[in-house]
DNA sequence: ATGACTGATCTCATCAGA
């Protein structure tokens, strides 16, 4: 099973390059985040036309969150973060697909920092923590994906130094990061790659593109129930180098099927 | 410290993004 999480920075301004990379990558779950687009104008009919099932939580011109399944209709179990029922931003939206329970979150930027924009981040942060300790709890396969806007280390930001009082790369907002894997959750890029540089979003500005000044803000946390699962994960780079691209390249990760697993653990059994 | 770039919006200017 491939799941996928992809800022696409207006979904209607991409559906192009969405849809090229969803031919491409054909992932069997998709997050989407950064809709920018009202609930009725999300582009179901060529998602479906393009083989995907759909749940997403718009919101006119900013936010809004979706997730997709191949050849299937994702199960909707939530939309919005429990903590606060004012909180009408869209950032949250969670479904079941092929027997994993996806939480797609679009985390606040929070800049400028310090202001009410960094202390709305450090609360919404707060309720995912909550939200993710219930999940946790409950022992299921689970996975926590999409746009945290927040890089775990200094491995996962181009110049670390630059970045130090920016709402993505505060103590605060790194804590809160560790805090939440913490739990016990699996930050599956790093986990396949423990030494390399892996960026997933590059800026508009300054060129970043050309000179590779990136960061690695988009991640899937996998569950324990899921995490030994984990058989590849990756970064589709080139796509933050097509026309009319995103800021952000989706992100990725293979997950060995539950049924082929028993079947070796079967067969090892049988052999003496 | 500023502004570069991009999409969305009750567009020809402003906001938000990161």
């Amino acid at each position: 099973m491939k799941i996928a999480t992809f800022n696409v920075n207006g979904v209607n301004g991409r559906l192009a390059v969405l849809l090229r990379w969803l031919e491409q990558a054909r992932p069997d779950a998709v997050c989407l985040q950064e809709l920018k687009t009202p609930q009725e104008k999300f582009p179901a009919a060529a998602l479906e036309q393009a083989g995907y099932g759909a749940v997403w939580q718009g919101k006119k011109s900013w936010n809004g969150v979706a997730i997709l399944a191949r050849g299937a209709d994702p199960v909707e179990t939530r939309r919005g973060l429990p903590g606060d029922p004012d909180d009408a931003q869209s950032r949250y939206i969670e479904a079941a697909v092929g027997g994993v329970l996806i939480g797609c979150l679009y985390m606040p930027n929070g800049n400028p920092a310090p202001g009410p924009k960094f202390d709305y981040k450090l609360r919404w942060f707060e309720r995912l923590t909550a939200h993710a300790a219930e999940l946790m709890a409950a022992g299921i396969p689970a996975a926590l994906v999409g746009d945290f806007n927040v890089m775990p280390t200094d491995l996962d930001v181009y110049k670390p130094e630059r970045w130090v009082d920016d709402a993505l790369f505060r103590p605060e907002v790194r804590a809160a990061f560790a805090g939440l894997t913490g739990q016990g959750w699996t930050d599956a890029l790093r986990a396949a790659h423990p030494t390399e540089r892996l960026y997933t979003f590059w800026d508009y500005f300054r060129n970043a593109w050309g000179r590779d000044a990136g960061l690695r803000i988009d991640h899937l946390l996998l569950s324990p129930a899921i995490a030994g699962r984990l058989t590849a994960a990756g970064v589709d780079r080139e796509v933050r180098g097509w026309p009319k691209a995103s800021d952000h390249a989706p992100a990725w990760i293979e997950l060995s099927d539950v049924a082929a697993k028993r079947t070796t653990r079967a067969r090892r059994t049988a052999v003496p």
